[in-house]
DNA sequence: GGCGTAAGTAACTAAATAGTTATTTCAGGC
DNA sequence: GCCTGAAATAACTATTTAGTTACTTACGCC
């Protein structure tokens, strides 16, 4: 960063910078917990990544278990700051529900640290998320984005009624997320890889299939 | 004490039986795999949970990570045996891909330990499977099974033609994996418990409906 | 019945590992 | 300028952990 003018002293004088030290610390701590799981990961390793000194770690963040706590709160931030950038009021209902679909797989694809680490929250039974709270007041908004869009495409006569928001989000993320997140065990009994671009774009057409046969209020186009 | 033949004086002969106490060490194993991964599971504790001397478990399995292969290379045969049970072959193509979908969402019901394993296994990037080399010839005759089914269901006017089996199947273990395996966080998003009946049953009649109208050849029935 | 091998045991070890202690260094308010 | 508390460091420790060693005991075969 920015250098002192005093290259002549014996001793490089260390900047400070707190609020940079605990993100540097998260973000390598993100890193190993999402490679290595919570019980994998070393404190000593993602000290050495962030740079900094493992007695900082236990500085910002009390101990392990608490660094994942707040890595996992981080990653609900991340989801939400993402999910709100998606307009799903504009363009036709099954258009925007294309693009809610879209949204999904491409943020997993982009994120490939959030299904580890969701997969190692749940192996503890999310008792590292209990604390926080903060997560439903989190997910509250994209919630309300999706009734919205439901019922704009019932009024429309595009999409049937009687649909429930979060059941859709699920299935949707749940296609995602299963297809990428189990895609080493998947490609194996498969004899191929899942995560190469064909087989990305096929799914990703597949998961626009399933959900707008879904929803259609109407036999979908298929041969009718 | 000088009556020799007592049984309780001296000594009590142990037993041997070197395939149930191989059994025993891959059962307690398994267990603890599925509660704490591979990197938080003990090997002390599984070797006392076993009732076996850790010993036993290296003359048996040769390490930790062999273990955990050889519990995941069980796994997938008992994915199989249960599979080979469905017969898909009788009752009308919509009533057995429901068969189908129920079967999938039982067995991760009645093997939770299922999950937290293939979750480990992928995060290790299947590492520990890919020198089984057996699981895609057991993966085989299943996936025959679901084309057979889409080739009746066809044949018959049910289902619509050009169905992919091996994205059906993903689909389908996707819906169920997701929901089962990543519970407890959507629980606390959604502020209720995913895992009780009426919660389950919602689920079971959703994913119904996602197969029914993702396979259906016409318009699917609004409340089938 | 005795003999070789596989099953089983207890106690040990070397390396890791989460968390601490004691101490120094900087930044900003007064 | 200087003083206080937060930021940072290096070296340490008490446990834990996977894996071993050296040994004993039962089973099956001739």
């Amino acid at each position: 960063m920015t250098l002192e003018t005093d290259a002549k002293t014996t001793k490089v004088p260390i900047r400070r910078d707190p609020d940079a030290s605990r993100q540097r610390i998260l973000a390598a701590a993100t890193e190993m917990f999402a490679e290595q799981g919570l019980d994998g990961a070393r404190v000593d390793e993602i000290a050495d990544r962030s740079g900094m000194n493992k007695r900082m770690l236990y500085h910002y963040f009390g101990n392990k278990e608490e660094l994942f706590g707040a890595v996992l709160e981080e990653l609900y931030e991340t989801i939400c700051r993402e999910s709100t950038k998606l307009d799903l009021g504009t363009g036709s209902p099954p258009e925007a529900m294309q693009r809610l679909v879209d949204f999904a797989l491409n943020f997993y694809l982009d994120n490939p640290h959030a299904m580890t680490l969701l997969n190692n929250a749940n192996l503890h039974k999310a008792r590292h998320l209990k604390q926080s709270g903060r997560v439903r007041s989190i997910h509250e908004p994209f919630e309300d984005m999706i009734k919205a869009l439901l019922d704009r495409g019932v009024a429309n006569g595009d999409f049937r009624g009687g649909l429930n928001a979060a059941r859709l989000y699920i299935t949707i993320v749940g296609l995602t997320y299963y297809y990428l997140s189990n895609g080493h065990t998947l490609s194996l009994v498969y004899d191929r890889n899942l995560y190469d671009r064909k087989e990305l774009r096929a799914w990703r057409e597949h998961m626009h299939d399933v959900i707008a046969r879904f929803v259609s209020a109407d036999q979908p186009a298929a041969n009718l």
